[in-house]
DNA sequence: TATAAAACAACACGTTACGTGAGGTTCAAG
DNA sequence: CTTGAACCTCACGTAACGTGTTGTTTTATA
C-alpha cells in the first residue's frame, strides 16, 4: 500500500495529478485510512502505469478512461485513429516548418518583412494553394500550377533553396554591372543552371513563368526574383546575342 | 470600414474570436459608431491578416502581440526559436508514431494487450532507453545496447517490421512441426535471413542477444520472439546438424 | 416613420490537465 | 504528547476561444 506521496515519488507524477485523477474518477485509491488519507494498492499502481502509457501515446484522459473500461474491445480502432491524428499532425508540422523556413529566408534576404510573400507562402502550404497561385492563372494552365505546387510540396532541399537564394542575391547585388562583362555573364549562367535544376524538366513551364514574372514584377514561384533581376538577365542575354551575331 | 460581422465573413474568423482579440488588446477597432458598434479600418484588416499568418506559424497570441509591437527587431530570433520547437515536436511525434505502431503490431500479433512490451516500447522511445534495456545488461555491453537503440531510432521500415512479425508468427503457428521436416527448415531459414537483415552486420551482437533471449524468455529487442520460438529454432538446428553429421 | 428582424455588445460559464497556493486535519517520530 | 511532515479539500489560474443569454443598436421593410 502506497500513500499518495510515496506513489508520487516512485512514479514521478505530482501529488496534484494523482489528486486530479482521483477527482475525475480515473484512478481511485482502493482504500483509505480512517483519517481519510488515500492508500494505493499494487493494482492501482498498475492502472496508473497503464494510464501513463496511454497518455504518452497521446490519448486524452477521457479516452483513456473509455479504453480502460471497455477492456480490450476496440483497442485497434483507437490506436489506428490515434495514428491518423499523429500523421495529420506530422503533415501540419512539415508545412509549418516549410512556412517558417520560407519566412526566415525572405527576412534574411530582404532585411525586412515581405508580408505579401509570407501570405502567398502560407496560402501555398495551407489548404488553398489555388489562391496563392491565382495571380499566375493568366499565364499558367492548371497542369502547370499543379506541378509548381508539387514542387513546393516535394520540399526542395535546404541546399537547393539556399543555392537559389544565393544566385539571385548575387544578381541583386550586381545590377549595376556592365551587361557585356564577364562577371555579368557568369552570374546569369549560374542563374540559368540553377533555374534549370529547379524547373528544367519542363521548358514550357519555364517560359510561361518567365512571362508571368515579367508582368507580375514578383511572385512566390520564382521568389526572390523581381523585375530588376529579370531586366538584368534580359540585358545580359541581349548583349550576348549581339556579341554572337557580331562575331 | 467593416462591421465586425462583415470582417468575420470576409476573413473566416468568428465574431467571438474578433471579440476576444479586442478584449485582450490584440486588435482594437480603430473607430466605433455612436452606439458602440465596432468599425474596422483597412489597417485593422491588415493587422488581422498578419495575426492570422503568425498564428498559422504556431505563435501564441501573446508572442504575436510582442512580435507586432517590437516591429522588425528580432524576427529572426523568434522564427528560429519557433523552428526549433517545431523540430522538437516532430521528433516527439515520430516516436509517438513508432510507439503506436509497435502497440498496434503487438495487439494484432498476440490478440491481447501485452503491457510489459508496451512499457518497454515506450521507455525505449522515451528519454530513458537505458531503463528499457536494463534486463539485457547482463548479456550486452553498453556499445551493443547503443546499437540496438540506434536501430530502433533509425525506424526500421514498416515492411521490415511486418516481414519480421510474419516470419516469427509463422513459427509460432507451427511449433508442432517435426524438426526434421522441410517445412520446419524453411521456416528457420526465413527467420535466419530476416534476423541477418536486421542484426546481421554484427555477429557478436546477435549471439549475445540470443543468449539474453534464452534466459529472459521474451524481450523487446527480439520481439515478438519468445522461449517457444527459440526452442523450436534450436530443435531444427540440432536436427539439421545431426543430419549433416550423419550424411 | 414605425416596427420587425438582424446584427451587435457585454457578460458569463465551459473546455483540458493540471500548477499553485491557503487553511485546516491526520500521521509518524520522538 | 508534541511537533513537523504529510495530507485533504477548496478554489482560482492557465489559452484561445465556443456557446449561450440578455439587452441594445442598426437596418430593412411596410
Amino acid at each position: 500500500m502506497y500513500t499518495i506521496g510515496k506513489l508520487s515519488k516512485s512514479t514521478g507524477v505530482t501529488v496534484r495529478t494523482l489528486d486530479y485523477y482521483d477527482e475525475i474518477g480515473l484512478i481511485k485509491p482502493s482504500s483509505k485510512t480512517s483519517g481519510g488519507h488515500r492508500l494505493y494498492s499494487e493494482d492501482d499502481v498498475m492502472r496508473l502505469e497503464r494510464v501513463l502509457a496511454l497518455k504518452y501515446m497521446g490519448f486524452s484522459l477521457e479516452q483513456i478512461r473509455d479504453i480502460l473500461e471497455n477492456s480490450t474491445a476496440n483497442w485497434q480502432e483507437s490506436i489506428q485513429h490515434q495514428l491518423e491524428l499523429v500523421k495529420r499532425e506530422q503533415e501540419r508540422l512539415k508545412m509549418l516548418e516549410q512556412a517558417l523556413l520560407g519566412v526566415s529566408y525572405s527576412i534574411e534576404f530582404e532585411g525586412e518583412i515581405n508580408w505579401p510573400i509570407i501570405f502567398s507562402m502560407i496560402k501555398l502550404y495551407q489548404q488553398d494553394p489555388g489562391d496563392a497561385l491565382k495571380p499566375y492563372e493568366e499565364y499558367l494552365n492548371e497542369d502547370e500550377m499543379k506541378r509548381i505546387m508539387d514542387m513546393n510540396a516535394a520540399q526542395m532541399s535546404e541546399e537547393d533553396i539556399k543555392e537559389w537564394l544565393k544566385v539571385v542575391g548575387d544578381i541583386r547585388n550586381n545590377l549595376h554591372l556592365d551587361p557585356n562583362s564577364d562577371k555579368a555573364e557568369q552570374l546569369v549562367i549560374s542563374w540559368a543552371d540553377q533555374a534549370d535544376k529547379m524547373f528544367g524538366q519542363d521548358e514550357e513551364l519555364l517560359v510561361n513563368m518567365w512571362e508571368a514574372l515579367q508582368n507580375l514584377q514578383e511572385g512566390i514561384a520564382f521568389y526572390p526574383m523581381n523585375k530588376d533581376v529579370i531586366d538584368f538577365i534580359k540585358r545580359v542575354a541581349i548583349a550576348k546575342e549581339g556579341e554572337t551575331h557580331g562575331s
